[in-house]
DNA sequence: AATTAGATGTTCT
DNA sequence: GAACATCTAATTA
């Protein structure tokens, strides 16, 4: 059951909350370390570089940790919370435009092994890739070596394996952690599989 | 069961 | 210094 890996036209359309719904059952791949490790996208956020107060590119504004979101759609963003996670981002639309989408849980596919060693884990629970945090460590993501690489190269990847998500499946809510943003807090740009087991508690 | 403290790089005040 | 697109372990009740 081997995917088709998604191209610049996907990851550049303009509407970024489009792009972060269709995400929801995509399958997201890592080759970090030589080790495959991959999950189905469960969970995501919206962030919009203009007039959204969350968006740490909001309106033009550009610092060496945010530069890679004005590159061209299907670039990784990827980069350091709490002086601790990693968290993974898909940059949307065309070059100088700075959308992207958090990808906050996945279900695990392949290297479920891999990850739990990676994750400091026994054994395999919910835990180990439902939160943007975890994922990322999941994964082997790193800020310093993986923001800004394409994502239409064999390091990190997104695939369609042919999964169909209909409106009724997804379930559409006020994003997680952005309490600061104001008016922008409100926007319903976090969307989950109402289905899955493996999205983010709250 | 619910709340809190602690981990700590980047960015802004 | 403080806050931050978070998570875990310890503490409180």
């Amino acid at each position: 059951m081997s995917g088709l890996k998604l191209n610049r036209e996907f990851y550049s359309r303009q509407d970024v909350v489009k792009v972060a719904k269709d995400l929801l059952g995509k399958k997201l791949c890592s080759a970090v370390d030589g080790k495959l490790t991959s999950g189905l996208i469960t969970e995501v956020e919206a962030y919009s570089g203009r007039n959204d107060k969350a968006c740490h590119a909001n309106n033009g504004k550009r610092t060496n940790r945010t530069e890679v979101m004005y590159n061209q759609g299907g670039t990784a963003y990827v980069y350091l919370i709490y002086g601790i996670y990693h968290l993974f981002n898909v940059v949307t639309n065309r070059s100088d435009l700075a959308d992207a989408v958090l990808i906050r849980a996945i279900e695990p596919i392949n290297g479920v092994p891999v990850m739990v060693a990676r994750r400091k884990m026994k054994e395999v629970d919910k835990r180990l890739t439902s939160g943007p945090g975890v994922l990322g460590q999941a994964l082997g993501f790193d800020a310093r070596v993986h923001s800004g690489i394409d994502l239409l190269g064999d390091l990190i990847w997104l695939e369609d394996i042919g999964s169909r998500i209909g409106e009724s499946q997804i379930v559409e809510t006020t994003r997680i952690g952005v309490e600061y943003a104001e008016e922008d807090a409100l926007k319903p740009w976090r969307f989950y599989l109402k289905d899955s087991n493996w999205v983010s508690k709250y």
